[in-house]
DNA sequence: ATGAAAATGATTATTTTTGATCGAATTCGA
DNA sequence: TCGAATTCGATCAAAAATAATCATTTTCAT
């Protein structure tokens, strides 16, 4: 029984159970407790349960807002770091384009001593988040809001987003690959992603290590198109080369 | 039982409750007291709950935009007052402009039962507002934000306005006489109101009593241009004969 | 087929969690 | 204002869970 098959029974245990322990799962897929822990910590990344100590929880309903605020989670502290390292390629006097993921967003709070800043964005928890800092100006797209992903998206924010250029376009991305290059899960996020990389000179992909190597299903972007990619230190070697055969730029 | 399980718990249980004790959560749990009040530090350090002495409160609903900080004070409770007069006068389908002041914001939850609704504005605290409202579609005028204000400004969003059509506008103002019409205290809003009202087929004003017989500084809409104002019972009988005699509807 | 890479399981050391205890701080009534 | 009762915070020890390490098996691309 291989991990895909595992993932498969273990979330529709948790369906019915709301909570449960590894020993637990471990008795009743006749696998070790270890390799059940695996499982989990890896199920936590993609975000389908909660990990606790001991076991594991149902994930709450996807709510962004709680979503970026979701501070315990392995991949939390990777996004922190790649957040930090992506502010530390802004300067004074840049105009920037962010996308509305949770990997980019957490650029912001780095982001609030550099002045002047202009932003060009359609997320609205970043928007919020440089509501009080007078030296960044944010320039928000327009449209139909997006209550789940908290942002804007749709035509009219796409072309709005088209009418300014900036220097340097921040966005994430659901997965990469040296396949398929950048993909996304969701068409709209795809159509700003491919709006800001289209108008900025430099375009740097934010993605932590547990999307690497993996695929999403709709293309935006091939992977000449980076100027570099961000990621965290847990970088696969295997994948590390490969993608620097490809000629993908590595800051990490 | 791990944290994160006691933590929803914990929570759940506040929903109820308003306020509890340590020694109540223990016993409820089967957990010692000890164990709760690390609990409940944590539960405070996150801002899901305030902790007190004895045990703890519920926190203060925060949203991405912090709305108005208006505390109880008469002209709050003079807003609500507004607030839901106006809301009364939209129906389900209707597309309705919102401007970014706090009388038309009042309108906000008593519009979220209202399904379905298109909601055009540059208000990010009404935005906000909607975020979890799946029945409101809000657009949101893209632009520079106005930290201060929490909403959109500048020709872009003017612009942005322009581009639609709705049935009904919803507008303040900061001053209203019959020798001056409506005045406002910024160019920012005003330009906005104007442009709302041009593009709507009926405007309505939302007014607190003591505003009207005020000037604020620039004009931006004679009396003429309204559908009806509405304000609170505490108007002056002089004031409303003398709006009434240029024709001014009154909803109060 | 074959060797490299990945997955699995067992074992051990480390970390986390929990509850108990005790002195210090806070609340509340007189 | 004072004193008793309660609550809190810090420290400690025990138990549980985890992370790290290593050997073995499986998988996969060549």
């Amino acid at each position: 029984m291989g991990y895909p098959e595992r993932k498969n029974k273990i979330l529709r245990i948790l369906d019915k159970k709301e909570s449960l322990d590894v020993q637990e799962i471990a008795d009743e897929l006749g696998i070790s407790a270890v390799t059940i822990r695996r499982d989990l910590v890896q199920l936590a990344e993609e975000g389908l349960l909660i990990r606790t100590h001991g076991g594991a929880m149902k994930a709450p309903a996807r709510h962004p807002f709680t979503a970026f605020a979701d501070k315990e989670t392995v991949a939390a502290s990777r996004k922190k770091y790649i957040g930090k390292l992506a502010a530390s390629l802004v300067k004074p006097g840049d105009t920037i384009f962010m996308d509305c993921g949770s990997t980019v967003f957490a650029m912001c709070p780095h982001l609030k001593t550099i002045s002047p800043l202009r932003i060009i964005t359609n997320s609205l928890p970043a928007a919020a988040e440089f509501m009080d800092s007078p030296g960044i100006q944010v320039n928000l797209a327009g449209g139909e809001m997006d209550g789940q992903r908290k942002a804007i998206h749709g035509d009219r924010a796409i072309a709005h987003i088209r009418s300014y250029h900036a220097a340097k376009a921040f966005i994430g991305t659901d997965g990469l690959s040296v396949k398929h290059g950048l993909t996304a899960f969701s068409e709209k996020e795809a159509s700003i992603s491919t709006a800001m990389a289209a108008s900025a000179d430099k375009l740097f992909v934010l993605c932590d290590s547990s999307k690497i190597g993996k695929d999403s299903y709709l293309k935006f972007a091939p992977l000449s198109a980076l100027t570099a990619l961000i990621t965290d230190r847990e970088l696969a070697p295997s994948q590390e080369t490969q993608l620097k055969g490809k000629g993908v730029k590595i800051i990490q």
